[in-house]
DNA sequence: CTCCGTCGTTCCACTCAATGAAACGGGGGC
DNA sequence: GCCCCCGTTTCATTGAGTGGAACGACGGAG
């Protein structure tokens, strides 16, 4: 008689716990620093008590942390975890010394990054007192074919890496003033040769400059990028070209112990 | 005949999947940055199989990294996250040039740190050239109760917090100079009142002097707090409680945003 | 005051994702 | 040759994870 219904039950392709939780982690963004559980649920796809469940369990392992309000944030305990990826903090203990010396004797912002995949991730910024507020987050990525920085980590990027951003038509892309294409490839051949790069990029308008310059390990590998960053109405940008070699090659050395 | 017998099955007791990949994460240390899997598997309690399939999908998922010897790194994808952290980079983007200030003024470390329950996470270290190295690391625990930024953070945590950690005696522990109980309590009385804190603790023979104030949110909660630290043989640390009471107020203003 | 929408939450019948003992192949030391 | 430890694959077993439904609380609109 009491017609019992199923109850829930698995989902029609079950998807494994982790990538549901870490899904979570990634709808948090800058301009969406907290979140609901209704919002939670909504940009990861899940539904309310799943990810309930999963949320409070984040919460209890100090992923997240949760306001009053009842709203979620990013928690402290990754900050502990992630600080110590070799390619981030790590990294960055041994460079920041340098970036400020870099940072003192030339322009508005320094920034050393990475590069994960077709991107490249900033790891340390350190800005001038009274610089231009430029969109740059530590944590955050940037295009390998429009900032002096992915320039450097494209060049010296395994070919794979290299075809698949060329493939892309990037003519689209205001801010790039790189070009595409063929034009792009004479680029990085020339970055290559000359080991630096120097781009320009248009930002709101105004179009900044960065002077770019390769971090190597032991074996000569690409590991980072410094650049410098400077407004187009400051003095010309070649200027820099010695000081961010220089402390590129330091980082370097302090970076193979 | 093929006398079958059970093969793996459920372990005796299940345990979430989710704590499991957070116990692997926390197995990777200042001392020990890179691990194998069979380290992985001994240290997290963890059948090897098991190991593997959380650790594979960690790497999946941009968590872990691994390198062509096939030891694992905690990988970048953390650090994107973590930098959305409000307490975290949130915090510290806001502090750090007033941080810088309080270097060059002053000092040879300056310290920002928040509360995790009962103990302080660095979330910034700024170190002059040439300073005492110290076994300060950023994203690192720093005990309450024998650092300036710990006596800080102790002063105004929630009573809670504070009978949790009086009711430990610290009398064993060398490196703290602040004394244990009533001693202790009298300290925090004085913190409260004072709005800043000094304090000395030994740390490998030499005996380093911080003077920590709080900073504070819009509704008056302490957040987090500065310090400034000092080798003994220096100028009198009391020179420098202004400079870091003043620049506690600064971050305090900035981060109220 | 009532109504309605949305929010966080609890309940629980249903399963498949997760499990780990066993067995395997390969490399390094002795 | 032998042994030892490493990372890896296999697969029978089952409880951890699931989500539709229902609930109480809050708040704004009527």
């Amino acid at each position: 008689m009491t017609e019992r219904r199923a109850r829930g039950g698995r989902p029609a392709r079950g998807e494994p716990v982790l990538d549901r939780a870490f899904r979570l982690l990634g709808c948090f963004s800058p301009d969406r620093p907290t979140l609901s559980l209704a919002a939670l649920s909504e940009l990861a796809g899940l539904p309310k008590p799943t990810a309930l469940r999963l949320a409070r369990k984040l919460v209890e392992l100090g992923a997240l942390e949760q306001a009053e309000s009842g709203d979620y944030t990013i928690g402290l305990r990754l900050l502990e975890i992630a600080s110590l990826a070799p390619r981030g903090h790590g990294l960055r203990e041994n460079a920041l010394p340098y970036m400020e010396d870099l940072l003192h004797a030339t322009g508005q912002h320094v920034l050393l990054s990475v590069r994960e995949g077709v991107a490249a991730v900033l790891v340390e910024r350190l800005s001038a007192r009274g610089a231009h507020r430029v969109g740059y987050r530590v944590g955050g990525r940037m295009p390998l074919h429009s900032t002096g920085n992915g320039l450097v980590l494209l060049a010296f990027a395994p070919k794979r890496v290299q075809e698949e951003v060329l493939a892309v038509d990037w003519s689209a892309d205001e801010e790039n003033l790189n070009g595409t294409g063929a034009e792009l490839r004479a680029r990085l051949a020339a970055v290559r040769r000359n080991r630096f790069a120097v781009s320009s990029r248009r930002k709101r308008g105004v179009s900044l400059t960065s002077v770019a310059a390769p971090v190597v390990d032991r074996r000569k590998n690409t590991i980072a990028a410094v650049s410098v960053i400077t407004g187009s109405e400051q003095v010309a940008p070649a200027t820099h070209i010695p000081a961010v070699v220089a402390v590129a090659r330091a980082i370097s050395r302090a970076a193979a112990l």
